[in-house]
DNA sequence: ATGGTCGGTCCCCGA
């Protein structure tokens, strides 16, 4: 069995201490992160390594940053960048390829664009980056391989993924264009583990640090694991870690772990 | 209608 485990960490350096207790604690093969906020200068590679990973990641300074972290050797890292836009310099997606004891499976880690405000410039950059992972999954699919598509999507599927739907009407993570274009992405053959393995209403993967939401459950369901048909055939389980948005300086995300018959 | 909270960096921006 693998698992594999998407968290955006909302800054390595600064969740380093909850990083090295939840990757001790779940031990999980696989996982991909988000929100590093760090350059490979900065990057506490060395202390994961220590904890038995092989670390690989695409940084940038401040913003965004992702990485992905596997115990068992990379045999590809396929892509460094989302193609489709030379000029995009925003470090939101990074892919390799694993062998598991079965079967190969290729793993990317995903920090699709946030998009508030919308209208605006940044909406039209969230939709256009959803058109250029569409279109790089396609050709992904012909493979015909096992593909995890995991990472923080910024995008809320239904109604029973967010506490109070009708105040996110004009959210970018809810307005119906973006839940439009997300499932005409799952459209082109994907699956999505939570709809497939749990599905129930109100299972969260963010709790924003304000308003006292953590305490109140007022989260909304952003964190996605999304599968080729291989990858959909073989999934035997799916967890959401809510126990890590507790403690001293949690991340607003929690981790999302599948875990895979490869 | 407003303010509320984080993280990174540089005196504000993104979420």
């Amino acid at each position: 069995m693998i698992t594999i485990a998407t968290w955006n960490v909302n800054s390595i350096r600064t969740r380093m201490h909850a990083v090295t207790k939840w990757l001790t604690d779940a031990s999980p093969d696989v996982v991909c992160l988000q929100e590093i906020k760090s350059t490979s200068e900065n990057f506490p590679f060395m202390e994961i390594e220590a904890l038995g990973y092989n670390v690989e990641i695409l940084g940038q300074k401040s913003y965004n940053g992702v990485a992905i972290l596997s115990k068992r050797p990379f045999d590809e890292i396929s892509e460094r960048g989302l193609p489709g836009d030379d000029s995009d310099e925003q470090a939101r997606y990074i892919e390799a390829v694993i062998s598991g004891d079965k079967r190969p499976f290729r793993v990317a880690s995903i920090y699709l664009p946030n998009g508030n405000p919308a209208p605006g410039p940044k909406y039209d950059y969230k939709l256009a980056w959803m058109d250029r992972l569409m279109a790089h999954a396609q050709g992904l699919l012909k493979h015909e391989e096992a593909l995890v598509l995991a990472g923080d999507y910024n995008v809320i599927p239904e109604a029973k993924d967010v506490y109070a739907p009708s105040e996110w009407l004009t959210e970018a993570l809810y307005m119906p264009t973006t839940r439009k274009k997300f499932q005409e992405f799952l459209g082109i053959g994907l699956t999505e583990a939570f709809a497939q393995m749990d599905g129930r209403a109100g299972q969260y993967t963010f709790w924003d640090y304000q308003r006292g939401a953590w305490q109140n459950n007022e989260g909304i369901r952003i964190d996605h694991l999304i599968l080729s048909p291989q990858a959909a055939d073989n999934i035997v389980d799916l967890k959401i870690h809510k126990m890590t948005r507790d403690g001293i300086k949690p991340s607003d995300h929690v981790p999302v772990v599948g875990t895979f018959d490869f």
